[in-house]
DNA sequence: TTGTTGACCTCTT
DNA sequence: CAAGAGGCCAACA
C-alpha cells in the first residue's frame, strides 16, 4: 500500500489526463469558466459563490487563479463580473488596466466607487440560482 | 523533484 | 470588534 497522501506530479498528471471518473478535461478551471460565463450582464458574483456552486467553497482561491487565465480562454470569461465577498475589485490590478474592470462594470450599469461595488448585494448573482 | 505563491473564504483567539 | 491562522487546488521557480 502506497500512502496516497503523497501526490507526485505524475499522479496529478495522471489524474488530469486519465480521469478515472471518465470526465475528460473538466477540471476545476473549466467549471469556473463555465459558471463565470453564465453570469448575466449587469450582474456580479463572488469567488466563494462560484466555489460553493462547484461544491468546494474552500477552494475559493482557485477561482481567482482560474481567472488568471480567463482572458486567455475562449470565449473570454467576464472576470470583471467576479469580485470578492466584500464586493471589492480585488482583481482589478490583474486586468489589462486597473480601470478596465471598473469601466466595464460601469458600462454594464454597475456603479463602482473606491474599488467597491455599490449595492453589491443588489447586483449579486447567485450561480446556484441558474444552475 | 520539492517548495512557495496566489484575483479567497471561514473559523478561532 | 479586530487580527491571525488554516485550508483548498494549481502553476511557477
Amino acid at each position: 500500500m502506497k500512502t496516497p497522501k503523497k501526490r507526485t506530479v505524475k499522479a496529478q498528471e495522471k489524474a488530469m489526463t486519465l480521469r478515472p471518473s471518465g470526465t475528460r478535461e473538466e477540471s476545476f478551471f473549466e467549471l469556473v469558466y463555465q459558471v463565470a460565463r453564465q453570469i448575466p450582464k449587469g450582474r456580479v458574483t463572488s469567488y466563494g459563490a462560484i466555489a460553493a456552486c462547484l461544491g468546494t467553497k474552500l477552494s475559493a482561491r482557485m477561482v481567482g487563479w482560474a481567472m488568471n487565465g480567463a482572458h486567455k480562454v475562449r470565449p473570454k470569461v467576464p472576470a470583471h463580473r467576479v469580485v470578492n465577498r466584500n464586493g471589492m475589485l480585488s482583481g482589478r490590478h490583474h486586468f489589462a488596466t486597473e480601470t478596465l474592470m471598473q469601466e466595464l462594470l460601469e458600462k454594464e450599469g454597475i456603479k463602482v466607487q473606491d474599488d467597491q461595488v455599490l449595492d453589491f448585494k443588489q447586483h449579486f448573482w447567485d450561480p446556484m440560482e441558474q444552475l
